[in-house]
RNA sequence: GCCCCGGUGGUGAAAUGGAUAUCACAGCUGACUUCGGAUCAGCUAUUCUGGGUUCGAAUCCUGGCCGGGGCACCA
């Protein structure tokens, strides 16, 4: 309908869904507002029923007909209702998550999971494929640190995650108070990028060790990812490590330093962002080990082998804002169409009322502790587990996706843990209520009455292609979610002032009822957000 | 110091340069208890600040104040 308004006017305008009392649709005209309101009235026919010009607006009303025939379109499509095709036949790959085994996995990564899957589908829903992908750091100085207390322990056998995030805590500590450990660590973590990218290597029974409990430790890590991962929806088509992407990295920047892209410094190897208004930062460390702009080098490369795409979207907190310029930048000169087609998409900070998470300190709500928390809520009204799992899960979603991606969010533990109101719940509960009607079936005394003029909820729907489509343009899911409970809240009115079954206009109000049901379940699925059975 | 974000009711947010700034929470008032009450209806603002651009600014430009993040061997 929008594009239909947007062809009679021409593409630059503005077209907007303004207040009810203006109609379903409004331009601004200014000056040409007597044109334009003429254009709409001739290229739209009978499909508008008042076409009105106030302080220069061109106000819109449909007719009832053609509200009725977008509903008719809502419960005839389905699941394709809102599906559309501007990036059909492309490949796009989304990299997100990316938590590091020997780390906990906390709420920021949690975050980054919740908008990279709906990113993720809301351009599957625009047509093109998407091959979800993770990357996680299983060498560097914080494997080090979790391995070096564990072998200070004397632990053989890593049991539990729990066991490892205490190690990198303590790891973490000691690094910065203690000189003599801090260098026992530093000369462990050269020793295991050695091991890991050369395990015929090792040879003494030490080193077999060594590389057995690093291997099991990124095991046990990804087992509690991939299961965190499960609970929220997602499911990776690649799981991309670190140690895969030195190799390749360290060759590429030590290549691009004999073409003079990056530079030596006091044993380092460096870019000098500054060429491009940006800051210097160094790829490869006097110890001759990769930082993680190499490291993000390398994966470029071999996600262009892998996963050869029309578009890489990657999902990350916006403190890493500063890394993807230099790398981007350093990036342009060695493989300018990678380069070109990389997206880097920056999600708001995730804090506590107490400050910035950080897994060094040890304040950290994990990831898992969060959502048990969140389910032991939910519980209290839902018996059945698995409906109080996907109520939380719901929960937790909406609190995260409501927000424009680049804004922080200020984690206030008693309030997310609220299910009423402006919530993933209150979605999932209007849901509830209309699929409830619609088990009754067919077998109401109702009649086949219309209604003198649409309802609200109807001239909603309307509108749900259009947010979608620019949902997925902007990379957007507020804006859905914004949509969504506005949607709620006009089928809740819808729900306490009508009557469907047993009603004269029982017909009408079904298919009106099952278009709301199409709208909100293909709507909370394009957000990963659970539709529960029951509540 | 330099570079990025951000500042909207008591709180958390929304608003592709357009109308009367939209929601929710909390608070107060009321409804109904039906196809499921996790419901509905009603009541509450110098959009941080000074200047500018514009027919029109929360939005764009500029100065200031406040907060967050980043800035060479972490990720």
């Amino acid at each position: 309908m929008e594009e239909r308004i947007r062809k009679a006017v021409g593409s630059d305008a503005t077209i907007r869904r303004p207040l009810p009392a203006f109609g379903d649709y409004s331009v601004y005209g200014g000056e040409r507002a007597k044109e334009i309101a003429g254009a709409i009235r001739e290229k739209l026919g009978n499909a508008v029923q008042k076409v009105e010009i106030v302080k220069g607006f061109v106000n819109i009303t449909l007719a009832p007909e053609a509200v009725a025939f977008a509903v008719a379109e809502a419960d005839a499509q389905d699941t394709e209702w809102g599906k559309f095709d501007v990036n059909a036949g492309k490949k796009i790959s989304v990299e997100y998550g990316n938590p590091n085994p020997f780390k906990e996995i906390h709420i920021g990564h949690l975050m980054s999971n919740i908008i990279g899957e709906s990113v993720s589908r809301l351009i599957e829903a625009s047509g093109a494929v998407v091959v979800r992908d993770t990357f996680g750091g299983d060498v560097g100085p914080h494997v080090a640190k979790a391995l070096w207390a564990l072998r200070k322990d004397k632990v053989a056998e890593i049991t539990n995650v729990k066991q490892i995030g205490e190690a990198y805590a303590r790891g973490s500590n000691v690094y910065s108070e203690d000189e003599t450990a801090k260098q026992e660590i530093d000369t462990l973590n050269a020793r295991i990028y050695e091991l890991v990218a050369h395990p015929e290597k090792a040879e003494t029974e030490e080193e077999r060790a060594l590389l057995k409990l690093w291997q099991h430790g990124r095991e046990i890590s990804m087992e509690e990812f991939r299961r965190i991962f499960a609970k929220l929806g997602t499911r990776f088509d690649y799981e991309f490590f670190d140690s895969d992407t030195t190799e390749p990295g360290l060759r590429v920047v030590r290549d691009g330093l004999a073409k003079g892209i990056f530079e030596e410094s006091d044993g380092a190897i460096i870019y000098r962002g500054e060429k491009k208004g940006l800051h210097t930062l160094v790829f490869i460390t006097g110890r001759g080990t990769p930082t993680y702009e190499t490291k993000d080098i390398g994966l470029a490369f071999i996600k262009e082998e892998r996963i050869p795409s029309d578009e890489a979207i990657i999902v990350t907190g916006a403190e890493q804002k500063g890394h993807f310029a230099v790398f981007l930048a350093a990036l342009s000169e060695i493989a300018p169409r990678v380069a070109e087609k990389t997206k880097h998409v920056a999600h708001g900070l995730l804090s506590l009322t107490s400050g910035k998470m950080s897994s060094r300190l040890g304040n950290v709500i994990t990831a898992t502790g969060l959502i048990e928390d969140v389910i032991a809520k939910a519980s209290e009204k839902n018996p059945d587990p698995l409906i109080a799992e996907q109520v939380a899960v719901g929960a937790i979603k909406y609190m995260v996706l409501r927000q424009a991606p680049g804004s922080d969010i200020i984690f206030d533990a008693e309030k997310s843990l609220s299910l009423e109101g402006d919530s993933g719940p209150y979605l999932q509960y209007a849901l509830v209520r209309a699929k409830k009607i619609l088990a009754y079936g067919e077998n109401g005394e109702g009649g086949t009455d219309k209604p003198p003029a649409p309802y609200a909820i109807e001239r909603l729907i309307v509108h749900y292609p259009e947010v979608v489509a620019r949902a997925a343009h902007s990379l957007a899911p507020n804006l859905l979610v914004n949509y969504l409970t506005e949607l709620a809240s006009a089928w809740n009115a819808f729900y306490a002032t009508e009557q469907v079954l047993g009603s004269p206009e029982e017909a009408y109000k079904q298919r009106v009822t099952r278009a709301f049901a199409h709208t909100m379940t293909n709507g909370l699925h394009l957000l990963g957000i659970p539709t529960p059975s029951k509540m």
